[in-house]
DNA sequence: TCTGGGGTCCTAGGACCC
DNA sequence: TCTGGGGTCCTAGGACCC
């Protein structure tokens, strides 16, 4: 069998929030480029969302960290610059990248909002050099959106991807095979794909510190400590690894989630009902746009001490309908729930199936027709007016956001943590 | 003014069936 | 009548990613 070498690009937004506010800024004629201070996004602290959710390169100097509360960031570095995040914004600017994106190459998977995997196998016709391809990708990226990538470029997605984590920002990278052991293995074992806050300390403790100490240590060690988990970053860490790069779509998507974190403890039966309807609304309409009905719902408790907590059931019969699906949630919720605040409530669905054949069960009673007309028109009356255009009325003076996690109308992609 | 939200996959224990 | 095991499904929790 004849054995091509696979190209592969990933392509990294650096900073890509951060940087997305930046541009957004400077067109809108603020003259000050956040890209150049210590500057982060970050929620609101008084709605209980302050943390950090993107830095900028000056603001990782203080070793401000993603995820860490802006509480201890300011700390860090008291004249650090905090911004809201604007997620239609990242979402268009995504948009625009892969439309560039697209006139290279028809494969290519989203794998979040800003990162892309590009596959250029067999197309050295085109394109001679991948290296030349990558700079004229980048530079043109900069050129014409005003922010900056890292392109990463090997023969399988997990070297590309370790690749475009190189020096940042701005740059083109390669990891090829003969390049492992010489550009990879010397650095933290941290910084693989997969070997996470749990992972590390656990290879700390059988004297792995580097990428490379891992890649050469006995496997049926890792394999006995870590089970597949450790046969799957030895193999990472030989830069083994050969999924494709694959179109992402709602077709394949597992389920659907939708949470949040109020900024009150919720403290009452009532309330919490209310929160989770919200959350519902949303999981409803995302399963009506995407023709999917699902089988499996499972609600979520946060309490205010950070104490996790869920409980799920399988429906006999798919639905997508809003009420059968908050139906179920508030009876989860009932069970699970030992009275304490509730700091953070979520739903998701699982066990998705395509809406076409809906196979009504011998023990649950049939949707009606009227139900499913209702969740239907208030779907058209909320795409074309907005998610707060249509309210129950259970709502009204409640103090509870009616929807929860608002209306995606567009085709922006599920990202996925598996590569 | 302390700690988000949305995904996927894996594991372990118990139920249940043969 | 001294305690089998294999298989599958269900559930809760945890790990990882962005």
């Amino acid at each position: 069998m004849k054995c091509t070498k696979r190209i592969i690009f990933h392509i990294d937004v650096n900073s890509a929030y951060l940087s997305w506010t930046a541009v957004d800024k400077l067109q809108h004629g603020e003259n000050i480029d956040l890209r150049e201070f210590p500057s982060a996004v970050g929620g609101d602290p008084l709605s209980r969302h302050g943390i950090i959710l993107a830095k900028s390169i000056p603001a990782k100097k203080y070793n401000i960290q993603t995820g860490e509360s802006i509480f201890s960031a300011k700390q860090k570095c008291p004249e650090l610059i905090i911004v809201p995040p604007r997620y239609e914004l990242y979402i268009r600017c995504s948009n625009a990248l892969v439309d560039i994106l697209k006139e290279y190459t028809p494969v290519i998977q989203r794998f979040s909002v800003d990162e892309c995997f590009l596959d250029f196998t067999n197309m050295e016709n085109i394109y001679d050099d991948p290296v030349v391809l990558a700079n004229t990708i980048k530079d043109r990226v900069k050129k014409e959106l005003g922010f900056t990538v890292n392109i990463g470029i090997s023969s399988n997605k997990l070297l590309a991807k370790v690749a475009s984590d190189f020096k940042k920002p701005d740059r083109v990278h390669t990891l090829f095979p003969n390049e492992i052991s010489k550009k990879m293995w010397p650095l933290p074992v941290e910084d693989l794909f997969m070997v996470g806050r749990a992972t590390a300390p656990k290879l700390h403790k059988l004297n792995i510190f580097t990428i490379g100490d891992l890649a050469n240590y006995d496997i049926n060690i890792l394999k006995e400590k870590l089970k597949s988990h450790g046969l799957m970053i030895w193999n990472y860490a030989n830069g083994i690894e050969d999924s494709k790069v694959k179109k992402s779509n709602f077709i394949n998507m597992k389920g659907m989630g939708n949470s949040t974190t109020t900024s009150f403890d919720i403290e009452d039966r009532k309330t919490a009902h209310m929160v989770l309807l919200s959350l519902c609304e949303t999981i409803g309409m995302r399963l009506r746009n995407s023709h999917n009905c699902c089988k499996l719902v499972s609600v979520s408790i946060k309490d205010s001490n950070f104490f996790h907590s869920s409980k799920q059931r399988k429906f006999y019969c798919a639905t997508d309908s809003t009420n059968s699906i908050a139906k179920d949630a508030y009876e989860l919720f009932d069970e699970l729930w030992q009275g304490k605040p509730i700091r953070h409530l979520g739903v998701s669905v699982s066990e998705l199936c395509s809406n076409e054949f809906n196979q009504l069960s011998l023990f649950q009673t049939k949707i009606s027709d009227k139900e499913k007309a209702l969740d239907t028109a208030i779907d058209s009356i909320r795409m074309k007016y907005g998610s707060n255009s249509i309210v129950r009325a259970a709502f009204l003076h409640s103090g509870v956001k009616p929807v929860n996690g608002g209306v995606s109308t567009d085709d922006y992609p599920p990202m996925s943590s598996i590569l």
